[in-house]
DNA sequence: GATCTTGTGGACTACTTTTGACCAAAAGAA
DNA sequence: TTCTTTTGGTCAAAAGTAGTCCACAAGATC
């Protein structure tokens, strides 16, 4: 059996393409011509990555970039649901609202 | 049979409740103590509203204060996705964060 | 045509937020 | 202890946003 370790954030999600690699901070940082520091707050979700850096990441670690944007997208929306203290109904009336504009706009 | 008008923005549905009661800019402004350009842009959506905006709208025009939030949250999520050129998907996955999140955490 | 009203929009300032760099210190391994 | 890795604070600079002010265009009315 194998363990899938559940990934609930972009941070943890490039942590673990880190760790899956055996690969220290300063080594990635350097490689990415990053500061050690940056990247371990972007692990730690306390700076945002730029859009460069997740194709810095997705290239790096040889994954799809489209995963990593996704991942990193779909944080934010998680963190204003829960920061707004709303409910899920406005995923719902978020997915209506793009469906119309969609089919009405082009 | 009524024409129901399909509201699909923050900004929309702002000025459709003006209209509805035959207001101008200028008068709703003046009640809310607001600058004219300032409504207008947020109608527009070129500002967003603030939560106090939006409390003083739904106390206005009489409407309940958690749809016009919702509105505008849901109008987030929108830009959002509309912006970064993914797809409906990253609702899926935000979705599922949320819940993981909910029962993992408090 | 002159005047009034309504909505629009540019330009600017002030304010808030966020980033990225630097460095010190904690944590962990050997 | 010593070396390495990770964390965390601070801060200047950059980026982003709000709200104000003013001028203008379109339309209505006289």
């Amino acid at each position: 059996m194998t363990v899938v370790k559940k990934i609930a954030t972009f941070g943890e999600h490039l942590r673990t393409l880190r760790e899956m690699n055996s690969l220290t901070l300063r080594e990635v940082a350097a490689s990415l011509a990053l500061d050690t520091s940056l990247l371990a707050k972007i692990e730690r979700n306390e700076r945002q990555p730029t859009r460069q850096h997740i194709k810095q990441f997705a290239d790096f670690f040889k994954v799809e970039e489209k995963e990593l944007v996704d991942e990193f997208l779909s944080d934010q929306i998680v963190y204003k649901i829960l920061n707004e203290e709303t409910d899920l109904n406005i995923l719902k009336v978020a997915e209506s609202k793009i469906k119309y504009l969609k089919t009405h706009n082009g």
